[in-house]
DNA sequence: AAGAAAAGGCAACATTGTTGCAAAAAACAA
DNA sequence: TTGTTTTTTGCAACAATGTTGCCTTTTCTT
């Protein structure tokens, strides 16, 4: 039970997700997924590129974060401030098929994102003509963290 | 009944809105929010930048949408593609205060994106410590028009 | 009509996102 | 392991988007 097995583990996980997905295993999409186990909440990518700045090039940021995505590994949450955020999906996305139902909740202090894994995006009627095929769901108010500070 | 009293009625209904929200009549003013009015879907950014451009700088463009923003006269549709979408507030939307509790729809055929000002937004029951402010939703699907097409 | 206040245009800059290509790393096969 | 193929990366250059300061022009007020 020695910090370092922490890391070999998190390190296995991350090597195990990567080619479950079929993806080869290099250093840039070892450490931004850390970033998003270790982070638990979304990182919208400044925050990505910063964290994962010194090792690795804007460019191959842009092209992992889009990688992931597209095998269903992470999924955006949609703001209205021009800056996407990520997260990392459930097992339950796959390639070309995020199954997205949950809601997410953005915090108007902190600006933190937290998907709400076990709340459920609510059935919707919508005018006639509407055919639905997706719905994103975006909380805001003041989380758990901030409350305490007030 | 000829074409001119349309033109002429347009004018007077953004100069009014402008004058009720204490902004002085302008040109870009008149000519964008007139663009919202015609337009009844939602406008991107761009969208307006480019029917705007011939007569006024990108720069006013974007300080334009920021006191509409602002004052209540327009509301902004979160997307998940890095690119802000605005449409018009309906009459209750006051200064530092947007009443936005209708639900949106963005086609993922032709991409344009409506208010359903009848479709309200759900309650919600949030995992305790979570406080709400606001919802937003957005349904994603396919539009009245493009069904027509398929 | 004149002065005060507000908005617009321009230029320069900052940030963010994209593309092509050559070098490096990873995967694969023997 | 070594050599070969495939994939990924970094770099450079570029494009698009958003911001700021300052001076000119327009609008508002009286």
């Amino acid at each position: 039970m020695n910090p370092g097995n922490i890391l070999i583990s998190a390190t296995r996980r991350t090597e195990e997700l990567l080619k479950r997905n079929r993806l080869s295993v290099t250093g840039s999409r070892k450490k931004i997924l850390q970033l998003f186990l270790e982070e638990k909440g979304a990182l919208a990518h400044g925050d990505i590129e910063k964290k994962a700045a010194e090792k690795f090039d804007r460019v191959t940021v842009y092209r992992t974060l889009q990688t992931f995505v597209d095998k269903g590994i992470i999924h955006t949450i949609p703001t209205d401030d021009n800056s996407i955020r990520y997260a990392l999906c459930r097992d339950t996305c796959s390639e070309g098929h995020h199954h997205d139902h949950h809601v997410h909740f953005v915090c108007n202090r902190c600006n933190t994102a937290y998907c709400l894994d076990d709340v459920v995006t609510p059935e919707l009627k919508l005018p006639a003509g509407y055919e639905t095929q997706q719905i994103e769901v975006v909380a805001k108010g003041i989380c758990k963290n901030c409350k305490k500070d007030l």
